[in-house]
DNA sequence: AAAATATGCGTTTACGTTCACGCATAATCA
DNA sequence: TGATTATGCGTGAACGTAAACGCATATTTT
């Protein structure tokens, strides 16, 4: 009797209840040397009997072996919005080290859709990388790369946005429609029923990136549509590397003077926040996303009425926590990982400041 | 030169460093055993010299002893704000379980001090319990209690509610001050600046509990003032288990038809909705706190105008991290987190309900 | 039929730490 | 001075897994 289940079975009860060796046990476990079907069939028989778990601690310990996690994600200045991924990122990366993983980053120039390109190319060279966390902001290449990653049969995510049906892992990142609607809704709320409003897509370059952008921008409309606001909903191009731009969004609020609402659908809101406060444009409203720090201070100043957080810092924490936990130990993943969608007003602001 | 540092360097290499054993080494660092002060003074000077760190993986192996963390909470039925906290709690318990971390439920009828006493003496009587999750819903027994688990060095943290100055190790749970404010700021900003508004304060029994409630009402009423909100303020104090509650909450609005905004400090915010439907009052403004179910469906149907939510499940899982992390690693600890003070609305709930 | 190779499996060592054990030497006592 | 106890430290056996090594048989080749 004495010979009972033990609590925590290790390979070597499975061995004495398979009737082979230790090594015969890992051999079956990890499907490497050789061993015939019987035998294999016997082990596989007493792991489900006894229901055994890997002892993680120890598996660490005699895998000295490191993983590498590649990052390709944009780079950034201080103040940017890829800093709050970069933090979460950070802060995951000491946790996992324990684990024997490590983070290696590929930042690419998020206007260039070469340099995108050549970090792609970068990862390729390697034979070494586990897994990949992507922000596959330009559509096509990024279509294209995962179907190498798919042949290679290395697991990745997306992160920031999604590209539906490329068999990623899973995505971490706000849900983009339902993020533009709320933030019509809480725009319209605060608008009379007449007033007009205008989506301003504010971008460095003329380049065309951001998949995600026009989802939100989708979200937004219909909601406007839906909710039979009787003001018009007008739409307006502009690119940051022109300096004629502001010349530009200026004509337009002159000719377009019932325009009181103003929804932006990336972090640059507070160049419309600044925007408005120089030309001393009165009584407008805006929308926007992104707690960096320069919304943050038109935020407390009353020039944006609302932002909508994306938790960048939770983006780039439970991304690759999740990645590392898949490869480790095979933990299930859900197929999106949509962050909460936060609604900031100058009151608030300061918890979220911190990670929790 | 071969014996340069190596890039982990392992207590042997100390040992090798400081010119003495690999047993003197684990009695340096770990305070027990007797070592002279002059060999202590060269492993620690060793240590400091090639940047020691432990290797978690093996301590996880070689410690085979568990660590029992007691968890002090109120007990719950589904549908309970203290479910989701229990949630948060299931989840990193499995990820705990690894480094060797045990569980242990004290479950307390949040409606009887005698209870809460009970169980604290069944800690007390417990001497194999290595740190404790309290929420100190009664404050003198909480403030005793703090006492003896300082004299017995047995760390501790709050949660949900916070009482200052116990020698705590951190609090988690919402700013109540604060949140208080912008319940106050979201409920103005959808009344007319003549309509009244009443803090309804409905609890199960007489019994006075809930620290954490007065202050959210501190925060509430002050922003009330401050505003310079023309409509006056009311109190109404309640209990739930008088069936007349209601009758008596009825005669409250025929007397003071002016009444349109109502605020509740706990979970119980749906008494109120339903109460509002039933009676047929019309054009009431309710906010209140916490996303259980009950609540989300009023929201939905639109009787509850705004909730805020304490994150119960983000209590639960980072009260016990954090502690676990200071007791296995001495992981430095913020003194206060704050839960960010999460504005819900009927279209952003979906994306609060799985956790994040 | 001997030699060469394939197949299946057992044995052993290593990973870095903890902790019980026990051996020297030094200090104290009778 | 010999016996006893304190002090300081080294040694070695775990913990459970991974992976290299190597030894028997069985099978194929010459």
């Amino acid at each position: 009797m004495k010979n009972s289940v033990p609590e925590h079975p290790r390979l070597i009860d499975i061995a004495r209840l398979a009737n082979v060796s230790l090594g015969t046990v890992d051999r079956v476990i990890h499907n490497r040397g050789r061993v015939s079907q019987e035998t294999k069939d016997r082990v596989n028989d007493a792991i489900k009997n006894i229901d055994y778990k890997p002892n993680v601690a120890a598996q660490m310990l005699s895998l000295r072996k490191k993983r590498i996690i590649g990052i390709l994600v944009p780079d950034f200045e201080t103040g940017d919005y890829w800093e709050d991924v970069e933090k979460g990122i950070t802060r995951i990366e000491t946790e996992m080290i324990d684990y024997g993983f490590v983070i290696e980053r590929f930042h690419f120039d998020r206007n260039s859709s070469s340099s995108f390109k050549d970090q792609i190319e970068a990862i390729r060279g390697r034979d070494d990388i586990d897994g990949l966390v992507i922000s596959p902001q330009y559509k096509d290449i990024s279509i294209d790369f995962s179907q190498y990653l798919n042949e290679k049969n290395i697991p990745f995510v997306f992160i920031d946005s999604n590209i539906e049906g490329c068999n990623q892992l899973s995505y971490f990142g706000i849900h983009s429609y339902k993020a533009g609607y709320i933030l019509a809704k809480l725009l319209i709320d605060s608008l009379n029923s007449e007033e007009h409003i205008l989506i301003v897509n504010l971008h460095q370059t003329q380049n065309k990136r951001a998949t995600q952008v026009d989802i939100i921008d989708a979200g937004f409309s219909d909601y406007i549509v839906n909710s039979g606001h009787k003001g018009e909903l007008h739409k307006i191009d502009l690119v940051l590397a022109n300096p004629a731009w502001e010349e530009e969004l200026f004509d337009y609020f002159t000719s377009h003077q019932r325009i009181k609402g103003v929804a932006i659908f990336n972090s640059q809101t507070f160049q419309l926040a600044k925007f408005v406060a120089e030309k001393q444009i009165p009584d407008i409203k805006i929308v926007g996303f992104d707690l960096i720090k320069k919304n943050l201070d038109y935020l407390k100043e009353g020039y944006i009425k609302y932002l909508i957080s994306q938790r960048p810092d939770s983006q780039g924490y439970h991304s690759i926590k999740t990645l590392c936990n898949y490869i480790a130990f095979s933990t299930p993943v859900q197929e999106a990982n949509f962050m909460p969608i936060d609604i900031i007003i100058a009151e608030n602001i300061e918890f979220y400041q911190c990670l929790i």
